[in-house]
Order: C-alpha cells, then sequence, then structure tokens
DNA sequence: TTTCATTGACTACAGATGTAATCTATCTTT
DNA sequence: AAAGATAGATTACATCTGTAGTCAATGAAA
C-alpha cells in the first residue's frame, strides 16, 4: 500500500465516519477550515482509488467511494511507525509527551490503567 | 519551522545522539543500513539548515551541525499531532494500538504505571 | 609544487503532493 | 430541445522529496 499524504488523510477521515459516500458528499463532510475546491477533493480522491486505499462504487453515472484500508489499521501503523522513529518503540515516553502539554483526561487515564492491567495478564 | 521529512528525520536523530558533528561524521553516523552517498546526506544536511532546523558552527574550512530544534520538542510535536490526527487526541486507544502487534516489554510497562501513578498525584 | 582528496555550493531530475483548470459526457431544468 | 449543472477523466504546474552529480576552492600528500 502506497503512503497517504496528509491532505489524502483528509478525504479518508470522511470515509472512515461513514461510508461509502459520493464526491459531493465527501466534500460536504470536510470540515470548514478547509477551503480546497471540489477539484482538488475529486483529484485526492482519484489519488487515492489509484494507491488502493479506496474502492469505487457505480452508482448511475457517478461513483460511490469507500475505504479500502480501516482507520484502525492505518492508525495502528502510524503509531507503530512514530513510536519507532522517535521514540525507539518504548510507549511510555511517547504518553509522556502527550501526557506533557495538556494533560491527559481523568477518562485517558483510567483507560490506560485499565489496559495495562490487561497486559499484565 | 518547515516540515522535516523522512529522511531528513534520520539526519537529525543522527545530531540529536551528538552535536555539533562535521558532515563526515553525520555521515559515520547513519545506520549502515542506510546505503546513502555522502552527497545525498550533505544535500539533506543543507535542506536542515535551509529548512532552521539546524545551525551551522564555522570550523575551519568546513562546518559543524548542530540542531536547532531539540528532539524532545520535535517529538512532542509529532506525537500530539498524530493522536490528535487518528486518535481524537485520546491516549489510550494509541497504546492499545502499540500494544497490539508487538506487545509492549515488561519495562514498558512499568514506566507506563509509574507515569500514570505520577499523572494521578 | 603538482596532484589528489575533501568541503560546501550549485545543479539535476524523477516521483509525490498540493492545488487546481479544462474537457467531455450525461442529467436536469426550462 | 436548448442551456446549464454535474460527474469523472485528463492535464497542469509549482513545490517538496529522494537521491545524487558537478564545480570550485582549499587543504593534504607525494
Amino acid at each position: 500500500m502506497k503512503r497517504i499524504s496528509q491532505s489524502e488523510l483528509e478525504v479518508m477521515s470522511v470515509l472512515w465516519r461513514k461510508s461509502p459516500l459520493a464526491a459531493s458528499d465527501v466534500i460536504a463532510g470536510l470540515p470548514k477550515s478547509k477551503t480546497w475546491s471540489d477539484r482538488t477533493v475529486k483529484t485526492l480522491l482519484a489519488r487515492l482509488v489509484e494507491k488502493g486505499a479506496l474502492s469505487t462504487i457505480p452508482d448511475g453515472r457517478r461513483y460511490l467511494y469507500a475505504p479500502l484500508i480501516t482507520q484502525e489499521t492505518y492508525a495502528g501503523q502510524a503509531a507503530r511507525s512514530l513510536s519507532e522513529r522517535l521514540f525507539g518503540g518504548r510507549a511510555a515516553p511517547l504518553v509522556a509527551h502527550l501526557a506533557e502539554r495538556d494533560g491527559l483526561s481523568d477518562e485517558d487515564i483510567a483507560e490506560l490503567e485499565a489496559l495495562l492491567k490487561e497486559l499484565k495478564s
């Protein structure tokens, strides 16, 4: 699987939330902070199809787009890659960095504790 | 600060371990798995200087290179960015992903527990 | 001192990426 | 039916990235 770029990832995010969608719905689903023209989004969709990250489902004279890789899979790969490149593959320093600036929510801490308990068993 | 690319990051890593270094020492400090020609490394160094990520210290007819951003700063930004883009800013799912494929070392788990204890106080 | 090696500076060049515009076929609306 | 809207296909183009090559100056070696 070819690497997905920053901009392409924004498009994937829309489709991970809900799919399949037509191009126009993907465009509508992007955060308003994105000021891309619709052509730009179409280009990104086409590139994602070419890269094998999206499938197309014919629907009349248009396509519906759906992810071929799950958000789970992608996120897992990205997390491991970051962890290896910058933290020597260790999770603790990574979490320490996340905690540092904004802290972690109580909920997040609780979840982490539960996770650790599970890992130890 | 302009974005640092994958390859550039490898060069930064060498200098984060030890700096300042001359170009030849950076080249020597790269993992042997990197089969780059020395020209390639010089190009990466030049680009990093241009991007404001490295400073140059004149040393005779050559330069010594030193990071202008710390590994800490960079890693922290990258971690937060990933966490926000893919995990809604929550640490627990991120760690869960890291744990999933290869598991965490006992040491890592212990460190995380210590970290959590500290965060709760 | 002539030659060789090393350094940074400049140039190269293909592929990826960001950001579209244009073309063509088909619906939709009047 | 003619005109306009809309979808995908194709093309564009500047910048970034990976990966070097060439050049000119200088220091080292013979």
